[in-house]
Order: structure tokens, then sequence, then C-alpha cells
RNA sequence: GCGGACGUAGCUCAGCUGGUAGAGCGCCGGUUUGUGGUACCGGUGGUCGCGGGUUCAAGUCCCGUCGUUCGCCCCA
């Protein structure tokens, strides 16, 4: 195979790739609508800097994942690895901190230059949600419900269950962050080659190592909840009594606790068996810090991102083929009068094609092939008398409408 | 970035202990341009991922490389 490849970690969406995709992405949009979302688009590359302040240096995001470049002009520029931050930028830009809150929904193409796996890849494909300006813990809870929502309307929420978790505010995450940090530390002879690294970089991941040796050393390391400041606590208390109140069922993991730097208080997965080991599909929490950080001012905000691709995957129900009438021309009718009729039902919204080649067993092979709900026969004895033969293609009966009614009520002509 | 498995026609795969490739499906055409999804007939289609090596001879053994896949790290 000398054809040029694709780029590893990429891939085309046809067929029914795309189908499955593009009925994720509309179901979103509907339901993001639905709780007063609106949509937004940001540039899929930005100034570096946009994500290397936002995701903190030491993420693996930043560190070693991103697609970064200098352009033209010697600036350092870079693919998007994910939305979050690009929202918070262009809430900044474009002076929106005057008018909250904000409610965003998003879907696009992001980046990020990983070894590919199973519903990973280098250019996926994310929904998300952002709730910009509410501190509340109502506000934390909608997020959630909207999220949990999508994963209902796509007919996957029964594979899912949601995990929280809380990482208190500044101040507790802080003494959290010390107290691990010297637990850990006592017992460096014991932990695992990854948790090393882990506790110089980002110590709370070590409370999700999967190595059974960090496991032992785990199960006795500080809790988050000692370190809860009484508004922290109150936070917490009052988001688990809002899901309730929106009757929707987690259960408590304290070992969610994000890969990236900005998020505080509520943190949360929708996490599903059926993908391996990329079992995370709908994944966010409460970023409070973040606009300040991006030159605006404080600004409390709660988000979510979900992968397209997984979501796709899980999708039990194919979204269906459309299906067209076809025009199937017999012997060599007038073309003009042809292209009236189809023409004609084009314009009365009917997805119509017709067949350009062939025998006329070709034409209703090929009719057959591509799927067609309909054909329409259209000989010369037709077009003289203005009646036509219509055959559904799924019972193969056939019957016969006039042009009038072709032209005027195709709609109903082909409903059934 | 690390480890395992795999890589033969568009697809799913066969090819024994090395002797220069097969099937099914698909695709194209035909069974008189007034009728498809069935049937029958015919045809197209692979420098066996790529590059080296061993050998008289490699799809079949060895090395490398690229890609896919599963897991780790990380994450959606």
């Amino acid at each position: 195979m000398s054809s040029i490849q694709p780029v590893r970690g990429t891939h085309d969406l046809i067929g029914e790739d795309q189908r499955r995709h593009a009925h994720v992405v509309h179901t979103a949009r509907r339901i993001a609508g639905v709780y007063g979302f609106d949509e937004w688009a940001t540039p899929i590359f930005e100034d570096t800097r946009v994500f290397s302040r936002s995701l903190g240096d030491t993420s693996d995001v930043v560190s070693k994942e991103m697609y970064s470049f200098s352009d033209r002009d010697g600036e350092s520029l870079t693919l998007r690895p994910e939305g979050t931050a690009a929202i918070c930028r262009a809430l900044v830009t474009n002076a929106l901190t005057q008018s909250l809150p904000q409610k965003v929904f998003y879907a696009g193409p992001m980046f990020r230059h990983e070894r590919p796996q199973k519903g990973r890849y280098r250019q996926f494909h994310q929904i998300g949600a952002e709730l910009l300006g509410a501190a509340e813990p109502l506000a934390d809870a909608e997020a959630i419900a909207m999220g949990y929502e999508v994963l209902k309307a796509l007919g996957i929420a029964d594979y899912v269950t949601l995990e929280l978790n809380t990482l208190g505010d500044a101040a507790s995450r802080d003494a959290w962050r010390d107290a691990l940090v010297a637990y850990f530390s006592a017992h460096k002879d014991k932990l695992s080659e990854d948790s090393l690294t882990r506790l110089e970089k980002n110590p709370l991941r070590i409370l999700d190592s999967k190595d059974a040796g960090d496991k032992v050393l785990v199960a006795d390391a500080p809790m988050m909840a000692e370190f809860l400041t009484p508004e922290a606590r109150a936070f917490w208390d009052d988001l688990r009594n809002k899901l309730d109140v929106f009757g929707i069922a987690y259960t408590v993991n304290p070992s969610i606790v994000r890969g990236l730097d900005y998020y505080n208080h509520t943190t949360f997965e929708f996490v599903t068996n059926r993908l391996g080991s990329q079992g995370t599909v709908l994944a966010g929490g409460r970023y409070d810090g973040l606009v300040k950080q991006m030159g605006g001012p404080e600004v409390p905000a709660i988000g979510w991102a979900a992968g397209i691709e997984r979501l796709s995957m899980l999708l039990g129900q194919v979204p269906a083929a459309p299906r067209s009438v076809v025009l199937v021309p017999v012997g060599t009718p007038d073309e003009s009068a042809v292209v009236q009729i189809l023409q004609g039902l084009r314009g009365q919204g009917l997805r119509t094609e017709i067949g350009y080649k062939g025998s006329l067993r070709k034409r209703m092979e090929r009719a057959g092939k591509q799927n067609a709900s309909h054909v329409l026969f259209l000989g010369e004895d037709e077009l003289a008398k203005g009646l036509f033969r219509v055959k559904n293609m799924e019972t193969g009966a056939e019957q016969e409408v006039s042009r009038d009614t072709l032209l005027s009520k195709a709609q109903d002509v082909f409903a059934a």
C-alpha cells in the first residue's frame, strides 16, 4: 500500500460512523437548548499560553501531549487539547464577564498527542457545557443533571454510573494536599515508581493508582473529608441534597481528583465498564479560579466535557440512513419533463434522486441498493397521460398517482 | 513515553513442518431498457503493510520500521 495513510490517531467519519457522531452532537445540542445553554464556537487553535497557564505546567496534557507549533510570525500556537480554557478566554476577551451567568455549549475537535487506544484518538471530538458565573451548588447540580439527560437521551444512561467527589475550596485542598504529601513521603519506600513521580507532580493522583502496593497505602491515607473547611463542607452537603432533588443517583468516590489543576469543589465522572480502560464517558467539575487566570475577574464556574467517539461507541440504536425517492426513467422520456418532476419533489422537501444510466433492471437494482423508500417510474406513456406508477420498495406495492398530486401533495404520496 | 498481540484481495478469513496465492461476501457486466432485494452465468480484483537479512527458494524463518489493537501512564 503506497497510498498516503491518515495520520496516526486520526480517523474519517463516513456512513454509520458519521451518523452516530452527528446523532450525539444533535442530541446534546437539543438538550443543552432545553437547559438554556447557547452554543459557542471558538477557534481550534489558540495562543499556547491559554492552555499552559490554565491546565498546570506539570499536567501531562501540557508537558507532553500538546500539538504546539510556531506560526510564521514566531508566535507559539497550540491546537486546543480541551475546551474549557478556550471558553474562559472567550468569556474574557468578549467582555462577557459583564453579563453573567453565561451558559455555554460547544462541540468540536480537540487534539492530544497520546498513544491511540480504544476510544482515544489524537484528533477526537468533545461536546461540553460550561456554566460561568454561578457559585451555588444548584448550578453544579444543574450541570450534572444536564449531562445525565444527554446520556439518557442517547440511551446509555443504564450502562453508566455517576461518581462524585469534592476537592473542597482552595484552603481545604491545600491542607489536604500537604497532608497527603507528608503521608506518602513518609512511605516513599513502598510507593510504586509511577506514584513516586506523581508525588512530585500531582500527589492527588496517587489515590487513583492501580498498583496493588499503592492501594494498600491509599487505604490509610488522609481523607479529604477531614480537611474540609466549614464552608466547603456546607457546599458539599448542599450539592448532594440538590442531586437528590434532581433525582440523580451517584456514588461518592474519593479518588475522583481530575487531572487538571484548575478544579476545586465538585468533581464528577460518568463511567462505564463497556469501553475497557477508557471508561470515563462524561466528566467535569468546578473551576472557580480559571477565569481569573485568564486575566478576567473572579468568576465561579462549573462544567463538563464528554468524548463523542466514546459516546458513539456506546450508542445502542444506530441512527438509520436516510432514504430517498428514486426516479427511474423508462425508455427515453423527455428530459425537461423528468427534471420538472424531480425538482418539484425536491421543492416539497423530499429527498429525491434520479437513476442516471443502465437498463431498467439495473436502475431498479441500484435503487434497491441505495435503500430507496420508493421508486417513481417515468416513461413516455406516463408523461403523456400525466399518471405515474409509484412503487413502495418495502412492500413492493404500486399505486397510480397523477402529476398534480405529485407536484402538490408529494409528502402524502411518499409517506406510506 | 513503556509492555503484549496482530498486519494476506474493498470486507471476513484460509494458506500444513519455507517451493513465486485461494474461498465466501462485495463490486462490475449479462439473463432483449416496463420493474429491485432471490436464482443462474461471466468478469474485475493482492509486488502477501514496508525495508533489509537467512536460503537454490519466504506470505511462511530472523531483524528493523510503519500501522492496528489491548494494557500502563494520562485522559473524554
